[in-house]
DNA sequence: TTTTATTGATAGTATTACTACTATATTTGT
DNA sequence: ACAAATATAGTAGTAATACTATCAATAAAA
């Protein structure tokens, strides 16, 4: 995918001050991202992150109001940047099973490639969204967090596909469940991949992720 | 499903002292289901549950070395019960399919009965595996804690179902993906329906998220 | 009855997750 | 060019968390 110059639009309750609009508010993002792969979600803190980016606590307290909140940011940038590869993946395809195909690889392939955003490494982004996302959407809080609107984009893209599951097959009767259990299986499938090898059916030819759910996909709607 | 006069068998490495062994024990272990349901794993703490239990933090912390091992004692704990129902359900029951149908219905119905242990609340308990558990697997020191064995029974799990599916279907090409990902994706699946209500697929009839993967599976298994 | 194990009570430490305040440095408006 | 506003660095401080250590009291086992 070629660099883009167009920015990834976050609803600002998630942050105090934008970090898009200054070059430290970007090393907090990017550098949140490495930290956060590193240490995991509970290792990380901001006095580590301040040290990294040669600032101080207060200061990246004047971003973000504390550290979920910085992830939950990090995971609405990753959604949307989701959403933007699957309008622009699916656009002028016309036949529903084609478009079908095309998202769902769009969800379920691994991220290899680093170069849309300037401050973002989406790989690694990636890979903390596999294995750090969970925290921030099973929390108490989640019942207000889904009130101020911060799954809204997660929630489209699911309706997204969904709505072509039920173009296919306007008959099937699960089409919102199954699109959230492939989204979050695929998450899922690929952090037991790395640490349950066991657990994976394994192929030399393809990636078995991939292929697993988009094989069961298609098996449903049928 | 009738009182057992049976014990669950826990890993010792899960515990400093095992809290079968005193009452005290086993007000620890009902006592922590409880406060994590109310407060969540963040805000559960041994400080609180020392309290809840009318004793003091180091005695807590002579049974469990901390709250992610004890919360990790609950998952195997969990799992464990799973299986023994599993093996309960499907015991005598010659065709497959009835056996596969059986054994998902154990995984995916909701946990509504509680009675067959004495001190552990089994509906609370699922609770807590709904919306808590992710937090124990996504860890950096998965690695460590699975070489210790601490998911051999949530692995075992997997492959007796999809032992199960190979029965059915010698060719099917990921049994244990289907099976994991209808294990993790029904506890997730029961989490959108209390939080995300939206992208479940109701039905009056039916249990929607119960009858979604018994569909899924044996339309991939055929 | 002595030993041993179990618990309670208290204290203490390092770290975390913040909040508040001040002093510069930089940008911006006029 | 200068005053005003803004951004950041630096320091300090607090409450809570996640422990560890020690010691006394008590109950159970040898």
């Amino acid at each position: 995918m070629e660099r883009l110059f167009l920015n990834i639009a976050i609803s600002p309750e998630l942050y105090l001050k934008n970090p898009e609009s200054s070059e430290l508010g970007k090393k907090i993002v990017s550098q949140s991202i490495m930290l956060i792969d590193e240490l995991g979600f509970e290792g990380f803190t901001f006095k580590k992150l301040s040290k990294q980016i040669s600032s101080t606590e207060s200061t990246v307290y004047r971003y973000f109001e504390n550290k979920h909140m910085l992830m939950l940011y990090l995971t609405c940038w990753y959604w949307s940047w989701v959403e933007y590869k699957l309008v622009f993946g699916t656009h002028n395809i016309k036949l529903p099973q084609e478009r079908l195909k095309i998202a769902l690889d769009i969800i379920t392939k691994p991220v290899t490639e680093d170069n849309s955003f300037f401050h973002i490494n989406e790989v690694l982004l990636h890979q903390i969204i596999i294995s750090e996302s969970a925290k921030v959407i099973y929390t108490k809080e989640i019942d207000n967090e889904n009130e101020k609107g911060f799954y809204t984009v997660y929630k489209q893209i699911v309706n997204r596909l969904s709505d072509i599951v039920k173009e296919i097959n306007p008959n099937y009767e699960y089409p919102h469940m199954l699109i959230s259990s492939t989204i979050d299986g695929a998450l899922h499938q690929r952090y037991f991949s790395q640490h349950f090898p066991s657990l994976i059916d394994n192929s030399k030819s393809k990636d078995c992720v991939s292929s697993f759910y988009t094989d069961l996909v298609f098996n449903a709607v049928k």
